[in-house]
Order: C-alpha cells, then structure tokens, then sequence
DNA sequence: TTGGTACGTTCCATTTTGGAACGATCTATG
DNA sequence: CATAGATCGTTCCAAAATGGAACGTACCAA
C-alpha cells in the first residue's frame, strides 16, 4: 500500500491520517487555532518551505478543514479559516498536546500548556463516554467492523 | 525550521509530532493497539515497505513509546509493545477515530468503529475537564507560555 | 523611483519512500 | 542430509517529497 490510497481504507484511522497524517499538516492547523490565517505569517511562524505550506493548504482546503476567503481586492488576497470540520479536529489536537506534554521531554524550561478562560487553571483532558459518562481506555473499549 | 529540529519546540504539538507526526508512525502504534505485536505481521498488515517499518520501530522505540522484548531465544526474535506512554497515546488515537468516522467519507460501505465493551454500544467520546467537569473546546480554553 | 507587503511558483540539490531481492538464523520435514 | 519455511531485517535503485533560495506578480506608500 502506498501512503496515497490510503483514504480509501476502511479503518479510520488510516483514512483520518490521509487528510492530517503528513508531516507539517497538523502544524498548519495549529496555527489556524491560533488565530494565524494568512501565508506569509504561518511561513514565518513555522520556518516550514513556501512550497510545501502552498502544498498543505491547498490539500487541506480540497479536504474540506480550511477554507480560502478573500479579504481584499486589488491585490487579491485571500486567508485561510477552519470549517467546522476543521474545528472538529480540536480534540485531536488537545489530547495530542496533552500526551506531548506529559511523554515528551522538553529541551529548554518554557512550555506552552491550555488553560481554562474562565479560571485559568490548566486543564487536564480526559475522554469520557457521552452516553456512558464512563471513562474511555483501551481496556474498555473494543474496535469491531460494521457494514 | 526542519522536521528534525521539531522536538526542540516548546509547543507541545510540535513535540508530539515530532515523535508520532510522521507517515505511517500512528499506523503503527495502531496495530500495537490491536495487538499485532510482530514484525513479519504488521508488514503485511500495513502493505508499508519493511525498510520503513523498521525504521519507524527503531524511533518509536529510541523514543520510549514501543519497547522490544524477546519472545524467544534461537534464533532471538523479537516483539513491540507498547509502553505505558505509547499507552497513553489511545486519547489521541480515539479522538483522531471519531474525527474521521464523522468527517472523511468512506468510499466503500465497510467501516470500523469503537464499542463499549460492556454493554456493545457505539462510544460517544467526549472530552472534559478533570477537574470542572466542564467540556473542553476551542471557546472555553486558552493556550499560554509558562516558565 | 525605490522599497515594502503579500502570495505564491520555479529551480535544483538532498532526503525519503516504494518495490523487490537478498542475507542470516533457526526449525521442521522428507 | 537437503530442502523448505518462518522471522527479522538490510541492501539496492528508481521515484517522489523536501529544503533552500531566488524569482514573479500585483499593489501601496514614501
């Protein structure tokens, strides 16, 4: 299998790593939660080459997370937004900021970590079941295949 | 910036991409996770070539998130397993699932999905707070520098 | 006129990947 | 013993992706 079928997989996390599996593409979309839309600020931020941002964008785009808007005319120029598929991503993105900064050793003493808005105590993630309230591990849950 | 500087960032996602961000590494950790524990196995699983399998082995394994461990002697044979911090990539991995069920169309009819495995319902994950309870989205949390 | 801003594209050397064959080391079978 | 099979890689090479820097276009402002 090459890295390029594999959206076609039936295993979903094959297919969810088809649109953000690639190097770079969840960086991009962090920079989009952050408030970053435009080209030439994500370029600078992220020291990532001007080709392949064009590259990542415009996957992310044709995947349906970003959208191009223009925010001037002459010169046209155009920003990129999350769609709500995009800001379904989120989740993703919090637990993996969570795993990194409990697993993932830091070189230097300055981090980053979410605090809530409200009272601005870090948060600790933890997934629960919406039905169940029951706390989901891998000990809990079982993957079956359904037509 | 390159790719490999990436686990220098004081961003916690770039941290965590650094080690699991790269194509085919959550592919891997997956099969972990299902139990494939075996080189020739995850191979033919995965249809990725042996030279990159053994690659993405080695750094999930210099990174602590897979550890090898012999299951025999004559000729020494060796399997992964997951640490308890590959362990506590699951979150991230069932996050990414449901992102994907919900937001990559499928193109066959097939589908895998995730349920309890005490009562067989499909799970609902949600993320909360430990401590408020309170869900956490992109609305209700601040990211912040810390020392 | 000169410089600045913004969003890419183009070019080319380097790195990574895909695909297939090969090697090492043991066990099992005829 | 000879042969085949199982397991875990490594090696080789062509094809694809990436990194780095310069270039192109279109406008604005001093």
């Amino acid at each position: 299998m090459k890295w390029n079928d594999l959206h076609k997989n039936a295993c979903p996390v094959a297919r969810g790593l088809s649109v953000v599996g690639d190097r770079w593409t969840m960086l991009v979309i962090r920079e989009c939660f952050l408030g970053i839309r435009r080209f030439e600020k994500m370029q600078e931020r992220l020291g990532i080459t001007r080709h392949v941002l064009a590259d990542r964008l415009r996957i992310l785009e044709t995947a349906g997370v970003l959208r191009r808007e223009a925010y001037q005319q002459r010169p046209l120029r155009h920003e990129y937004r999350l769609t709500e598929r995009g800001k379904a991503l989120y989740p993703v993105l919090v637990t993996l900021i969570d795993w990194a900064n409990a697993h993932v050793p830091l070189e230097g003493e300055a981090s980053v970590s979410l605090l809530l808005r409200e009272t601005g105590d870090p948060i600790a993630p933890v997934l629960i079941d919406r039905n169940s309230g029951q706390e989901i591990t891998h000990r809990t849950v079982n993957a079956s295949f359904t037509e």
